[in-house]
DNA sequence: TGTACATCAGTGAACGCGCGTTCACTGATGTAC
DNA sequence: TGTACATCAGTGAACGCGCGTTCACTGATGTAC
């Protein structure tokens, strides 16, 4: 899964770099070994031999495109000092984020309930509690200072990534009833708003 | 697809309850026309003259339990008469409805990204905006009247919807780190307060 | 610096399985006169 | 009320396709002495 040599590394990427590819021109029911290998040029062996299954290959794009979400989003709390600040930074780094990366930003959306991952859910886990807990070290503080309500974690993370996730999701859709201009607009104080003491 | 017989209907509800409960055992991955027959006692040929392909019978599964979701908010709209109480009594139906339905909440859930639902896009679409639009004739008045904020309708659905959507997917995919009653103590309140003008 | 060997990376033909779908058919229900 | 006919509902064997996976193999890279 994690190769030793150079040209192992440059395959892998290949690799994802197509996956991520095919998925977001075929969707879901066109996200297949077979495309994978044709659009990345990567013969199918190769694919097995870095990644075992095909679940494992998508397993490893989720965690690549949901660590580069929580990147930007870490790296808009870290430039704030202030609580109100911080919250209004994440929520726009989202949604900028689904703007300049819908690939992956559908990617991530849509695997959440797709299966594939299950197999491999411990890996997953593990990767997004890791960026999950930055998140939590910067919150801590300001929640014991009396900034923001003393709300139980998991509910403080629903209440911020609930709407960002949902307007993505809706923008993601093409429905074509959301403007995520306007979003970037008005999510960040409302969302503050529902966080306040 | 609309059966003319009264046999035709029972069948047709049988396949839905079957196709559901296989959903909700097995998981996407488990979700074929063979497990829903088996399960249902329905011939294959039967499954095909009512619903014409398998992704008729999920859409039509996706609708019913869409529309079963949204009656018990509309229904908690309806007991309710300012907006502050409407919002709150909508949020506690979602939660209830998951608790008390969670097949086929994470039916509807799962179903976003799926993508069997595109080849029925439209009758879908048509389905979910004819509830929809009962619930903004009930917000119209009232963020008119100035006891909601003038938020564009798509970032209102967001920001009630997002955070429930989110608890709900939590709780269902079972991490184990969602409390739903905790949400349904605290949520109703919180997302009151991003609405307020 | 050169040679031998081990490991890693990459190849592509072949396979079997289970999927969604078709189809020719029988049986049940409703309707017209 | 009875008969003839049309339509709806239900059956299940058969089919082909494309999926993920395997495997025996070749070639490239790194390492030891």
């Amino acid at each position: 899964m994690t190769p030793k040599q150079q040209r192992g590394e440059a395959t892998v990427d290949r690799l994802l770099t197509a996956a991520l590819e095919v998925y977001a021109t075929s969707g879901q029911s066109g996200f297949t070994v077979n495309a994978v290998t044709t659009a990345s040029g990567v013969s199918l062996g190769s694919l097995y031999h870095h990644f075992g299954s095909f679940d494992g290959l998508a397993a490893a794009l989720y965690i690549r495109c949901m660590e580069q979400l929580f990147d930007e989003m870490i790296a808009a709390l870290g430039r704030t000092r202030t609580a109100r600040t911080g919250v209004r930074a994440l929520v726009r780094a989202y949604l900028r984020f689904t703007q300049e990366h819908p690939d992956a930003a559908l990617f991530v959306h849509a695997s959440a309930y797709s299966g594939y991952l299950s197999a491999h859910a411990d890996r997953i886990r593990t990767a997004k509690a890791a960026k999950m807990t930055v998140v939590a070290e910067w919150m801590l503080p300001r929640v014991l200072s009396g900034e923001m309500a003393p709300l139980p974690g998991p509910l403080l993370e629903v209440l911020v990534m609930g709407p960002i996730a949902e307007a993505a999701h809706r923008w993601l859709a093409s429905t074509y009833d959301m403007d995520l201009a306007e979003a970037e607009r008005i999510l960040p104080d409302r969302i503050w708003r529902s966080l306040q003491p």
